[in-house]
RNA sequence: GCAGAUGUGGCGGAACUGGCAGACGCACAGGACUUAAAAUCCUGCGGUUGAAUAAACCGUGCCGGUUCGAUUCCGGCCAUCUGCACCA
């Protein structure tokens, strides 16, 4: 009876379905929890990629072991729905988007159940399903009323060929990351999130999680923290001053000229007429100027001169005001002191214009370069002689007392943009009157999205639901009044969905209190690096938030994140279509068999790590699950008797393969079961309680061959899902004796075989008994003899 | 430029807390079985010298250090990948 892997699998997944083997009662609070997640797919047209079985099988075999070692195992999955794409896709054909994404969903859920994953279908759910949107409404809406939702006027990214704005991190090199069309800055009302006044709290709730060090780092620039002071500057000539914001507030008396973004608001007061059309001039050409230019011109400083002077407050030296757009707009205060001496970008500014250069650290020669190091200060009255810190405090206390300046914490992190002039997403629950905005009525949840002949986008950025004309008109207390047309972002849905998981069906509350006590955290949260800053980012503001309100019980939602390694084309290469690199998961199950791929893409190596498809590699993989069919099914090795020969190689393996899995390092686990089957082939009897342990080991990788053996030829009646994990005994993984190496001068020479725990004594007259050791201390000064205890022998000779 | 990570045979990779480098798999070679091939089972497989299953030397990106002993720790380089990028 060969290994029939196609009527296996189909036969597994019927039972399990049909069964309802996976399905998790939440209310079982008998068990410990343990909360396996995968980040939901984006249901895309394309289906999905070998990448995603990489993932779902970790988690998948986390969860298959956690049931086993008697855990109540949360294990969902659903989809992420709204998004460009299908709205594209709608566009082009003139179908309804949900109906595309519906399509969609139907093959990913085949492709996934194909796979043998162990999800509770109960559990599932769609972001762009009106139950479910029904609540990041409401979420929506009490951020609002707690003022962290908030309509302004704000320069954006807007992306005209898409028609929408878009978030800093849908941006890359000043192109849309869909699309990778161009992206210019543009002032528009927009609504927004203050994910800034959650800086702090995001920030300092990073060190405590078990995430990837590369991961926390990427999330901490990206909140970009810096400590510095705001400095009062007074403009010559007038009644104006300004404020810039600087991390070296110690550098004060080096600082030669200010420098105002061309956006501020006070270049045009301060302007004088002989500068006033050369200031206008550049100021048009850096509006005009996109994302990208700016990125690519970023070498080459450019400026002009405003005419103004502003007063150096610890000095009153007068000090050019220049404008320029290497200073942002965005960040700061806009404004800035220049210290060209200590500073590398004021310096080739200060340079290209023939500004003064004044050193106030001692070392370096200004002459050449900016020194940026550290020295002790100089050319700077009370601060002459003092290093960095001392000089920054006793700065931070004149600058107050003589209420110039104060100390000021600054973030690089930025509003979330959260609307988008696009039909597929969220309708914003806001209602505009003329008199003011207001939140729709709880009662009124959900907001549908209203049905559309014409989902394009407008060039003006208009949004498509403008021609939603009957939806567009609300009427309330005789005030009418017209809906926010702006629909929100796609990261909008994604940023709470692991709560609805745990109660998704509720229609009272986005989840039930007592349920989310239970099941919070996350205890594995699986998923792309691609999102190490935008959805990771965004979903542990909303928990900060929720959390705050007391309706979730933890400040993090995931304890303990992954990332899985990209896969990428046997060359080495990302896999593309144009490459011609592409393997089709779909096409790996119909060959090799859902098991093989998954024994495949846990065996390639580490989790995190990205590594190159290779084409023999399943073969193999499947030759392993061949084999260990072949010494259950069609030998007679399996017999239940008492037989100690793989005492010490079961007892290994089921300790190895079960720490390996508790730590995700599932190849090492792999190898381990190899080698064990390795052994199995060698000796006569494979005592049935072994037999069955490793089947249960095996069990999470491969699923449907396990089930099948443990039905068919061990005989169980039932599935293997919830049999208890196998247990091993430390004491029979070591033998009485073991085997050692002697080295001469750290060179191995020989290896002998002593007792377990032999005294030092005992092993000396070993060592010095072996011939291969005598030879090589033939002629030689022993100097010295080192034994670590069951570990190595070491001779140092002369 | 800044930050993080990585660098080990022909290839993917392994090595606990400093203790036999190369587990396991792929590829390759040889043998058994077969009329033959495939499949399967068994064996070998870092490099150089060597008839050798003797023996010696070299070997974990490069240079140096600590140590009886370094893939592992320290210092300095090089290369690759990822992210950020005029953030004052």
């Amino acid at each position: 009876m060969a290994y029939d892997f196609k009527n296996i699998e189909q036969k597994w997944q019927e039972y399990w379905e049909k069964n309802n083997t996976f399905k998790t009662d939440v209310w079982d609070f008998s068990k410990p929890k343990y909360y396996a997640l995968d980040m939901f797919p984006y249901p895309s047209g394309q289906g999905l990629h070998v990448g995603h079985p990489e993932g779902y099988t970790a988690t998948d075999i986390m969860a298959r072991m956690k049931r086993m070692q008697g855990y109540n195992v949360l294990h969902p999955m659903g989809w992420d729905a709204f998004g460009l794409p299908a709205e594209q896709y709608a566009i082009k054909t003139g179908n309804h988007p949900d109906i595309f994404t519906r399509q969609n969903i139907q093959v990913f859920k085949k492709q996934l159940k194909m796979l043998g994953l162990s999800f509770d279908w109960d559990k599932e759910l769609s972001t762009c399903d009106p139950e479910y949107y029904k609540w990041t409404q409401w979420i929506f809406i009490q951020l609002y009323k707690d003022g962290l939702a908030k309509y302004i006027d704000m320069p954006v990214n807007w992306c005209e060929e898409l028609g929408t704005v878009l978030a800093n991190d849908e941006v890359i090199d000043g192109k849309s990351e869909r699309g990778g069309f161009p992206v210019v800055r543009k002032n528009m009302k927009q609504w927004v999130l203050d994910i800034p006044s959650y800086a702090e709290t995001l920030l300092e709730n990073l060190d405590d999680l078990d995430w990837p060090e590369s991961t926390k780092e990427m999330q901490r620039n990206w909140i970009g923290k810096s400590v510095g002071a705001h400095v009062k500057f007074k403009v010559a000539e007038h009644d104006l001053e300004f404020t810039v914001f600087t991390t070296r507030c110690d550098t004060l008396f080096g600082a030669t000229y200010c420098v105002l973004a061309p956006e501020h608001a006070l270049v045009k007061q301060i302007v004088t007429a002989e500068q006033s059309q050369i200031v206008d001039d550049y100021i048009k050409q850096c509006s005009s100027k996109s994302d990208l230019e700016r990125t690519e011109l970023n070498k080459e400083k450019t400026g002009v001169f405003t005419g103004a002077y502003a007063i150096n407050p610890v000095n009153n030296k007068k000090i050019p005001i220049w404008i320029a757009d290497y200073v942002l707009s965005s960040y700061g205060t806009g404004s800035i002191m220049a210290v060209p001496a200590h500073d590398e970008r004021d310096y080739a500014f200060a340079k290209k214009f023939g500004l003064d250069i004044i050193p106030v650290l001692d070392g370096g020669n200004v002459e050449n370069e900016a020194y940026t190091e550290d020295g002790l200060h100089i050319n700077s009255e009370f601060l002459n002689g003092l290093n960095k810190e001392d000089a920054i405090n006793k700065m931070l206390s004149w600058l107050e007392d003589n209420n110039i300046g104060t100390k000021k914490i600054n973030y690089k992190l930025r509003e979330w943009i959260f609307a988008r002039q696009r039909y597929w997403g969220e309708p914003i629950p806001i209602v505009h009157f003329e008199d003011g905005m207001e939140t729709i009525d709880e009662s009124e949840l959900p907001l549908v999205l209203p049905e559309l002949e014409d989902y394009a986008p407008s060039k003006t950025g208009a949004s498509p639901l403008e021609k939603a004309t009957d939806w567009l008109k609300v009427v309330k207390d005789g005030k009418t009044g017209k809906r926010e047309t702006s629909t929100m972002p796609g990261s909008a849905a994604s940023s709470w969905y692991f709560l609805r998981y745990i109660d998704p069906r509720n229609d009272k509350e986005f989840a039930n209190k007592e349920l989310l006590e239970h099941w919070l955290p996350v205890d594995l949260y699986m998923g792309g690096r691609e999102h190490a800053v935008g959805h990771l980012l965004y979903s542990r503001f909303w928990n900060n938030y929720l959390y705050n309100k007391g309706l979730v019980p933890v400040k993090e939602p995931f304890a303990k994140l992954r990332h899985q390694g990209m896969i990428l084309g046997s060359n080495g290469e990302k896999m593309s279509k144009s490459k011609g690199n592409v393997v089709n998961p779909d096409d790996m199950v119909k060959e090799f068999g859902a098991d093989s791929l998954r024994v495949y893409e846990m065996f390639m190596g580490p989790i995190e790590a990205s590594k190159p498809w290779d084409p023999t590699g399943i073969e193999g993989s499947k030759k392993f699950l061949e084999r260990v069919w072949r010494l259950y099914a069609e030998s007679d090795k399996i017999q239940d008797v008492e037989d100690n020969t793989l005492e010490k190689i079961y007892n290994v393996t089921v300790k190895k393969v079960t720490n390996d899995y508790e730590t995700m390092n599932f190849n090492t686990a792999i190898s381990q079961l190899m080698i064990f089957i390795n052994s199995a082939y060698k000796v006569d009897v494979l005592p049935k309680k072994y037999a069955e342990g490793f089947i249960q080991l095996l069990n999470p990788v491969a699923p449907h061959i396990t089930e099948e053996l443990w039905t068919t030829v061990l005989g169980h009646n039932s599935t293997i899902a919830y049999e208890k994990w196998p247990e091993f005994d430390d004491s029979k993984t070591i033998d009485d004796e073991i085997e050692i190496p002697v080295q001469c001068n750290g060179k191995l020479k020989s290896t002998i075989v002593i007792p377990l725990d032999a005294d030092e004594d005992t092993v000396k007259s070993i060592v010095h008994a072996d011939a291969n050791v005598c030879n090589s201390l033939e002629g030689k000064n022993i100097v010295k003899e080192i034994y670590i205890k069951n570990k190595i022998y070491n001779i140092v000779v002369k």
